[in-house]
DNA sequence: ATTACTGCAAACCCTTTGCACGGTT
DNA sequence: AACCGTGCAAAGGGTTTGCAGTAAT
């Protein structure tokens, strides 16, 4: 599938296939989203030590660029990146006090938004919708 | 109204009236909000040569903590603050041209956003939703 | 043989922090 | 007289960039 795509979409705009890209490719679509920089920056390493962490930004921006990855600004000068989410709507919620990021995100979410950006004539590209708070687990273990 | 009562919520709370405070204070009440801390840095260093950048921040935070201002987080490492937005859905509509930023929200944004958060048991305590794209003025004048 | 990509190191931006002096109470 | 708040300067974290050598084509 798209393990298959990738050569193909890189070879195929003039970019090079490198061991680098190949790994954070394989990394991002195992993993189930969310990971930062860094944390891809680790698992690079694990597998193929001195890859420096300046490497992993030019990739994920690459892979962004080609619409293979997206990119979420989670504030607070955060961002993750996850494989190609289908899911139209993935915005983020996120625990203050276990770090956990998940998604949620409905069509009628998207909708409505979309809608309140028409009514004052904005033509909206990149929603970008963050929440902060106390995940399920955390609210049950602390209070 | 809120110009007389700063003196006294700081007061009140144990915090000193110092000019660095109270310029900031107006000139965040004046400006049609959004500023960033540079953009505050450099109205309060016209009236105030010599206000240090990292005296901005701790003004702004302290404004924050009690109250009296809002902080958003607009991605890419910009934060702005406007005082005291009183709609409590203060979103943000960000233009890539222009680099302008506007309000927008509903009720019926901020109800959604509860429900779905309270639909996977997640208690909110900060939503942040930024929206990129292009203003109605930038849409009409590049096309 | 090209020339894109990487490692290395430095720079960058925004923000935060330690410290001693000066200002507010 | 107490001590909070500021200026100053340095550090911090995430991200970007310049450069020359290396690797993919």
């Amino acid at each position: 599938m798209i393990d298959r795509a990738l050569p193909e979409v890189l070879r195929g705009r003039g970019y090079r296939v490198t061991p680098q890209r190949v790994l954070v490719r394989e990394i991002l679509q195992r993993s189930a989203g969310h990971l930062s920089a860094q944390d891809v920056h680790a698992a690079v390493q694990a597998r193929l030590p001195g890859v420096e962490l300046s490497t992993i930004y030019r990739v994920l921006e690459l892979f962004v660029r080609l619409g293979l990855v997206a990119k979420s600004d989670l504030g607070e000068g955060r961002a993750v990146y996850e494989w190609c989410p289908e899911h139209a709507a993935h915005h983020h919620l996120i625990c203050e006090h276990c770090g956990g990021v998940t998604h949620f995100g409905s069509p009628r979410l998207g909708a409505l938004i979309a809608a309140e950006c028409a009514a004052v004539h904005f033509e909206p590209r990149d929603v970008d919708l963050a929440v902060a708070g106390t995940c399920r687990q955390c609210r049950s273990a602390s209070g």
